[in-house]
DNA sequence: CAATAATTGTTTCGACTCGATACATAAATG
DNA sequence: CATTTATGTATCGAGTCGAAACAATTATTG
């Protein structure tokens, strides 16, 4: 039924609508939690500007803008990138990992967790078909997990003393980098 | 699982957000498209900027400036209700319903569509709980359908020449009056 | 390798978003 | 009838966002 389509997609631009502006209470503005909820998640491949322009669907110029309030503010550092000299590196003061933990999105899944309770992991399948799709529609990158994507290498990275490898970066790869979103994830083709 | 919850946290800000900024093609921004959106679905009782304030949860200042906004651009029209003299009653132009035919929540629409099929129904349920649960927490409105409330009574309006009635404001209520969203909607009690 | 093209990041501009506040009018309450 | 509440508009300030212009760096190409 494509009725239920249109319904699905008002339920969810008002639900997202309504969680953004809820999220107007504490220090941070919304795109400014997401910017930093995103550089929390993000492996340290993935925590330039641009790749956060690219997660955000938006334009380096407001990346930038967004940044700036986060460094003011003193939740990130800037430093230029040794990888690529166009670049910055980006990382999450402790002062913004503190103020994660009152992330106002919390709201939202308590809400979920209470309405849904174990049917929420049949939510989280459609909504990953929906996101696929749209965000393949718009030529844009899924950034998943690291470790699933088809250059990760499991066990790997003997050679870098690290327990996995980037086949794409050719880089080491720890426990933690693993489980981090990238903005380079491929999926991996069902083995 | 608590993750699962959060997940889909994401997933609705990420999904929300991308459409969202999406629609910024053609001639209204994403806040004015939500407000026509609106428009079209409400009953003549809910086309009033306090009831389209109260929907998405804004300011009656904000909402006072998008209104201005589709006013100026010849989508609706304004003017003093006589109901209470407060108030004023919003009315959609041919021109305003003849753009909605490319409201840019259809891509959305399609997408679901596509990435889901049949199973949008399902999906729908589940939205449908966290939107209440995420409106009740906020102290809002359901903005459900005339015909599912508990004050409307089908084929109740003899005495109107009209076929239904609602209980609450006391008037009659035609088919389509019936099939509109209401600012007065309130679940009726599973028979 | 040098010229050209593409990428990254910042800055500036203008229109819109949005909450907060102040104001005027009208309705509801007591 | 006085007080309180509700509705709508106007204004302000900070943020949001796309677009365009610019500088620096990297990638591509001939």
């Amino acid at each position: 039924m494509v009725s239920d389509a249109l319904a699905n997609a008002n339920l969810l631009e008002r639900i997202g609508h309504l969680s953004r502006t809820e999220e107007k209470i504490g220090d941070l503005y919304p795109a400014q939690w997401a910017a930093l909820r995103y550089l929390s998640q993000a492996n340290r491949f993935s925590r330039t500007p641009m790749a956060l322009t690219r997660y955000l669907s938006t334009t380096r110029g407001t990346t930038s803008q967004t940044l700036m309030a986060l460094e003011r503010k003193g939740y990130i550092t800037r430093k230029p990138s040794k990888r690529d000299k166009r670049a910055v590196d980006i990382d999450i003061t402790r002062k913004g990992r503190s103020l994660l933990e009152n992330d106002p999105i919390l709201h939202l899944v308590t809400t979920i967790q209470t309405a849904l309770g174990k049917d929420s992991a049949r939510l989280r399948v459609q909504l990953s078909l929906i996101l696929e799709s749209l965000v393949r529609a718009n030529d844009g990158r899924r950034f998943g997990e690291c470790h699933t994507c088809r250059h990760f290498r499991r066990d790997g990275g003997s050679a870098y003393k690290t327990p996995h490898f980037c086949g794409l970066l050719e880089v080491g790869l720890s426990d933690g980098d693993s489980e981090k979103i990238c903005v380079e994830q491929e999926s991996r083709p069902a083995a």
